[in-house]
DNA sequence: TAATATTTTTAGATCAATCTAAATATATAT
DNA sequence: ATATATATTTAGATTGATCTAAAAATATTA
């Protein structure tokens, strides 16, 4: 099945939101994520189910139907692969990279994507450290700890982030902090949940809660 | 400026027809171009002679003003640099790119073409042998005659074709014809306009009038 | 030049995607 | 449980891009 742009876009909304909160999506919080009305999101959710890719009950909110996690797995793929192949070869930044994919996503055409997954060596995950799902829609896992969680000497490497922003990842890249950085915590402070850690065994900083929530590692 | 798919795709229609007859296009050829009717043709000039693009007055075809020409020189560089990629980096073959790169064209981000034409090392032409207009917007001129125009005994290499169409194409992989093979004229018939030419000093084909008009040679 | 053919424009509709304002349904708080 | 607040849907409009059919302008031919 062929599908707009924006029916591709409110599909990915509905399976983002409803993969963080792991329930269905409501209006507003689609409305919120693609920054439109909830009208037009009403609008839309009729053609989706029309289509057969949601199930949809006035005032219920929705859930993706096979078809519609079909269709929403394959852009976060095409979009992921797109940042892969922006950063690994035509050099951008981490924090260049979002709204570009966000166009290439829709890029029509099953032997492109095989013959950029092979030319970028089948990555399994993008810049963000993000998982990208393969051909069939399956994802690797990796268990991951967000940096507030963890207790003064534990250590791992970091391996994802959870806000992709651009003023984000420009502040992280002002702190020397990338995927791969080996960060060990030395100590917290109850009162603020901020922290004191170290990367790479070298240098030591101090971050706020709020970053430390959005800094993802491997333990270990 | 910023212009919607169909826009552009209007302005490189023009670019084309007016740049084939070196004359101001009309309605029924864009129609034609863009597989359209002339009521939708008429509709678009009139948007694009009010944002300024063209100059167009009703019954008398339009032309492109320079912001116009600016716009399609872009669309076209962008579509070659994406073809140069297609073929060089993903290893398609020159009759499977066309309509990948006339969705990749619309692509929009000036760093994402900067940095593509440096990663496929500032290609001056692209797999069709169609010249890429730099940054400025300036072709590389190029002497070239239809092998249908040159006589017994002239030689040259291929460097482009003027039929782009993939069956076109294909019948060219079938003769083992590419961009760089070197031709010959044995005789041409004067009846049919039909050639015996020889390939790379190798092999010996006929070829019909109607072929011979779509390849082009740098004759030497 | 007058009749005819062709090209182009206009009129009027449709469809997707969006909006604002108003109505209705559901959730929360007193 | 009733009142109030919030969430969602409906009604009605708009914009871009397209269409067909009909009208008008231009070109061709007799
Ligand atoms: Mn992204
Ligand atoms: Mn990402
Ligand atoms: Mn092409
Ligand atoms: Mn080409």
């Amino acid at each position: 099945m062929k599908l707009s742009t924006a029916e591709e876009n409110y599909l990915k909304a509905i399976f983002k939101i409803s993969e963080k909160a792991n329930k269905s999506a409501s209006t507003n919080a689609i409305a919120r994520h693609l920054s439109t009305s909830a009208a037009s999101v009403t609008d839309m959710l009729k053609r989706l189910s029309e289509k057969g890719l949601i199930n949809y009950e006035k005032y219920k909110g929705v859930t993706l139907k096979s078809a519609g996690i079909k269709q929403a797995t394959q852009l976060i793929r095409k979009h992921r692969l797109w940042e892969v192949f922006l950063v690994k070869k035509l050099r951008f930044s981490w924090d260049q990279v979002h709204e570009i994919a966000e166009q290439l996503e829709h890029i029509e055409s099953e032997e492109l994507i095989m013959r950029l997954d092979a030319f970028l060596d089948y990555p399994k995950f993008d810049p963000h450290g993000d998982p990208i799902p393969n051909a069939d829609g399956k994802f690797t896992i990796r268990s991951q700890t967000p940096l507030s969680d963890m207790h003064k000497g534990q250590q791992g490497m970091l391996v994802g982030v959870k806000d992709h922003t651009t003023e984000f990842l420009k502040y992280l890249n002002s702190l020397n902090v990338k995927l791969g950085t080996m960060i060990s915590v030395i100590d917290s402070v109850p009162y603020d949940g901020s922290m004191n850690v170290n990367l790479d065994s070298k240098k030591e900083i101090m971050i706020t809660s709020i970053v430390a929530q959005n800094l993802l590692i491997r333990i270990g």
